[in-house]
DNA sequence: TCTATTAATTACTTTTCGTAAGTAAGTTTA
DNA sequence: TAAACTTACTTACGAAAAGTAATTAATAGA
């Protein structure tokens, strides 16, 4: 049972971003529009999860994606306005990160 | 394969809060210290995944656990200073919900 | 024709989640 | 004093999601 007294906005918006890779994928796209195999090669996800996450944001309205028929075809994906007003979001997480999270020994 | 270029800091910061109901309960918890049952009944998560993601931020050294052997016992979960430097991001999560977050209608 | 590239998709295994029930320690009720 | 209740967990198990790898479709070049 959900006895939620939060906000269902800021419920949602929590969904969204806290899914597993959504934001690594809305973080790489702010730094510009980017392809499909770039986006998978920086981020180390695999294909099928960016094809699922990239369907995702674009039915949220937060990525949107174009098709350049050059040869060979390019696809771009890049953030929609909403997608980019994410912006001071992962800005704070970046001064988060830097400021408290330490890194384990490797062994 | 993981090419990651990703600062390993922002990384982990981002594997933190983007896990399935940590966002929640951190941003439960910056209302003020509670304990397990409120923390429960607000979010609606179950009381196996709630034990774990508090194990887990207690780990990071984001959550802090104290008990209170009052009568009846009391524990309390509350954010370290860790903890408590993520609320410009949960602000920030709010501004963003508020401004572009749209729920659907309910069946 | 064979190979290469990009953007997916499919098949299969492993991990994580969600639900519900159980436990331990103590408290209140009858 | 026994039964029921509360809190904070833990365990068991089926369902859902993630991870890995192979495959496909479209196009182009050697």
């Amino acid at each position: 049972m959900n006895n939620s007294h939060l906000c269902p906005k800021f419920e949602k918006a929590m969904n969204i971003v806290s899914k597993r890779w959504t934001g690594l994928v809305i973080y790489q796209l702010l730094s510009s529009p980017q392809r499909f195999c770039t986006i998978q090669s920086s981020i180390g996800i695999s294909g099928r999860l960016l094809s699922d996450r990239l369907n995702h944001l674009e039915n949220e309205g937060i990525v949107k994606r174009e098709v350049y028929p050059e040869t060979p075809i390019r696809i771009e994906y890049s953030l929609t306005e909403k997608g980019l007003a994410l912006k001071p979001l992962m800005k704070e997480l970046e001064i988060w990160s830097q400021t408290w999270v330490e890194l384990e020994d490797k062994k």
